[in-house]
DNA sequence: CAAGATTGAAAGCTCAATCTTG
DNA sequence: CAAGATTGAGCTTTCAATCTTG
């Protein structure tokens, strides 16, 4: 039991230090007119994507919410006219939804703002050491959640 | 620019790792018929004040939601019989919740669960010098947004 | 009138059910 | 009948307004 303090201290830092930072940053890009934060995540990840778009179910495995939370924000986006889905030729289930033009000028012009925000609210109090180093811990634990990995039943 | 990335490479990192790890531990503790995770961190901050009290707003920097969030959780709690309110012989305005004998059998019952659960999905995955090392540099974080530190109009 | 705390209204988010296609 | 995705219903959380006391 007392072996795993640190363990446990670590757990509940992160929360803490995570969602104090998360709302910062949200309540930064609201005041300065920017997308909200879960528009912003979807977008990058969009506009990172090999042809600027992505299957629901890969745009679920890289970001932080519910794949039905998902399905609305691109709603939402679709109707913002920052996204356009497109059908999958080879399995008319999936839903591909791509990024416009104008979302990509949303986000270009909302990535300052982010980037400050992650940056004073966060990022400025990790050592350069840490940076990567949280990185990587974190990315054993997102793969073991990540679903095709799991022992599912 | 580009010296950011393993700043924002940390942050998304964060971000995904707590989401995804916190819902799992939910499931388990209402799998296992422990108290939900928020009664949790309520209880476990109660239980380890010096009196088993805090006043509310000394609880809320102490946990990972609103002040509201918390007065409704509270209430919860008091329904439950797992909280009683004092006042505060000082201070009329304030709130103080203290943590039943009731409130302790929950929270002893339900420690087994959660503990199993944070190792299960986050901390397992961390190397052990990793342990100390998230939760130190996420308490600078956790102290640059506690009231009281900060520059605020 | 400021500070501690609660509450009404609304937004955010998830689960389970549903729809559609393989 | 399984897999991809969306939707209806309902719980959770927050914001802003309110109530109470210093």
């Amino acid at each position: 039991m007392a072996a795993d303090d640190t363990g446990v201290a670590a757990w509940r830092a992160t929360q803490l230090a995570q969602s104090r930072a998360q709302r910062a940053v949200e309540r930064d890009m609201e005041a300065a007119g920017a997308v909200p934060l879960s528009w912003y995540d979807v977008m990058f990840e969009l506009n990172a994507a090999p042809q600027k778009r992505l299957r629901m179910q890969e745009l679920v495995t890289r970001v932080a919410v519910s794949r039905s939370r998902v399905s609305r924000i691109v709603a939402d986006l679709e109707a913002a006219g920052y996204v356009e889905r497109e059908a999958d030729r080879n399995d008319g289930r999936a839903s591909v939804p791509r990024i416009t033009a104008q979302g990509r000028e949303a986000l270009r012009r909302s990535s300052p703002v982010f980037l400050k925000a992650v940056r004073t609210h966060f990022v400025q109090y990790l050592s350069p050491d840490d940076r990567p180093r949280i990185a990587k811990a974190f990315a054993n634990v997102i793969v073991a959640h990540t679903p095709g990995d799991d022992t599912r039943p």
